[in-house]
DNA sequence: CACCCTTTTGAAAATATCTTTCAGTCGTGA
DNA sequence: TCACGACTGAAAGATATTTTCAAAAGGGTG
């Protein structure tokens, strides 16, 4: 109803091909051939200026003003703008999934948008398939816990010092032990009242069951972040925050996608307990943020010399 | 000396809003208005002139002008056209966005929606900001190195480590130091042909760029992931991989977006180092999971009985 | 075939837009 | 308080776009 692709109203976003094919007839020999170089190749043109798009169609600039002026424009400047916005649908409307594996030789630009997208992928299924009560309740369980200590290794390792330096920051006393024999140590001491976390994607790593199962025995409330919820770590896990498991291969290791799921579920964990205790948690943040600023420098505008 | 920290090479079609954010810092009060404007509405502004958008925000052209340049475009004009190709792009893109910021009293599902929702955009922003030719550099230094350090501290020690975990699995040799005291000890044994990374969100860590400077006086190859590219780290870096800068809140520290940020550069440089060293790195990849595999005790199917 | 009229076309002038320059203003640190 | 440097906008300068207008090309008619 509103209005069809005809000239009049709005410039016109999209169809340009289409105008082009119907308005044609209504043209001159060198209209054509503008109206033909826009249509074969939009982003093309849209570089370039007036001149320029009059000489490659070997015309004159006034005949590049009229064609515009007949597909619908103002002038060529707004049929410039409408050629970019084209351009750049054509762009993204191209290559939507980059489902495809990462390969040996892939150009560093597919890299970089494989592993992007695989990430955002992973992202989005933790989101879907942690079960959100389980969460509150170890959000329950964080936030009142006398001390926190967070066990994994190898690359949950670093998941695990995440963890523990981000309750750190909101007053928590928290610790991460990669050290599965010092882990176990301190494990004994824990007791009711106290939160233990283990993270494992294979939920089979022995080095850090072990500890969360003496914290279990000792009273402790425990916690697994893993992959596999049916795996032996769950025996001992008072919650279980389920990771997703992603495809992994040669060049792109389980670590990969298992730690941008595993630090997700870190990250909720953190702000639930910043949730609960915000008036403790807010003023320690500040506090600690303002304590490292001396650290750094002042940033100039032009610190390039 | 260096060379410019702009992406030079292509203008950028979409990232404009991440770009917006990483660099308004270096940008003037009157820049920054006009770059929030033109992120705000790129449809609207796409419509102005310089004149127009000048006046829009109480500025003058010139001042359009030099925030188109910081942009990383030629010109006005420039920038005016990725704004119709953006506007055009957002049109049919449609966002559902879940923008909101994380509050206090948040039900823990929307925490976990938010917070997927945020670091799904910090990966686009940083996979469209990326200077891919940075980042071949980077890769290609990496992949040749004889030795490889990595500085962090605080929340990028631990992306540090990562790195160096994932360059030792492809057998590097590459260590990770967030102690800046023996990192400087180290960077002084560090020659040509060795490579030194710097992990600073900031652009500003005293601690991270006093080892990078001596590794680059000594004649390494100095690599920096920031979210300042215009920091005073840039100076002593030979290659620089900008990490996107996003909003943070009370709730939401920076560190938890630029950690997302900075991993997916890792990710970037250790996929590309394994490409250029495949012949080498597949092996040492199976070889490290096979020698891990004795630790993970077999899954039994009902471990919970 | 010559002629005239209409349509189409491009060169060049006129205008709008973008870019650069430069001097005034403002804030900052000594 | 002063001096310095960074920031800013007015206006000059350079480009790009639009308009004008006359010449050229086509096409019919005496």
């Amino acid at each position: 109803m509103k209005e069809s692709f005809s000239n009049d109203a709005p410039p016109a976003p999209a169809a340009l091909a289409a105008k082009v094919r119907t308005l044609a007839p209504s043209m001159t020999r060198s209209m054509q051939r503008v109206a033909e170089a826009v249509a074969a190749d939009p982003a093309g043109c849209a570089a370039l200026t007036v001149t320029g798009l009059a000489e490659l169609t070997s015309t004159s600039e006034a005949t590049v003003v009229r064609t515009a002026r007949i597909l619908g424009y103002p002038g060529y400047r707004d049929l410039r703008l409408a050629l970019a916005g084209l351009a750049a649908q054509q762009q993204s409307g191209r290559a939507p999934a980059v489902t495809a594996d990462i390969a040996v030789d892939d150009p560093i630009a597919d890299v970089v948008a494989k592993l992007a997208y695989d990430e955002q992928q992973t992202l989005a299924d933790t989101a879907a398939g942690l079960d959100t009560v389980q969460l509150g309740a170890a959000v329950t369980a964080l936030a009142g816990a006398r001390r926190v200590d967070v066990y994994g290794v190898g690359a949950s390792g670093l998941v695990a010092q995440d963890l523990a330096q981000k309750l750190l920051r909101i007053g928590q006393i928290a610790h991460a032990h990669s050290d599965p024999h010092l882990a176990i140590t301190n494990a004994v001491t824990l007791r009711s009242g106290d939160v233990a976390v283990s993270i494992t994607h294979s939920g089979a790593t022995g080095d850090v069951i072990e500890p969360l199962r003496v914290a279990f025995e000792q009273g402790a409330t425990t916690i697994a972040i893993t992959g596999r919820p049916d795996g032996p770590v769950s025996q001992y896990a008072d919650h279980i925050l389920t990771t997703s498991i992603a495809r992994e291969s040669e060049l792109r290791p389980a670590a990969m996608s298992s730690r941008t799921s595993q630090l997700l579920v870190v990250d909720c964990l953190f702000v639930g307990v910043a949730q609960r205790s915000y008036e403790t948690a807010a003023p320690a943040l500040s506090a600690s943020y303002e304590a490292l600023a001396h650290r750094h420098r002042a940033a100039p505008r032009g610190a390039r010399s």
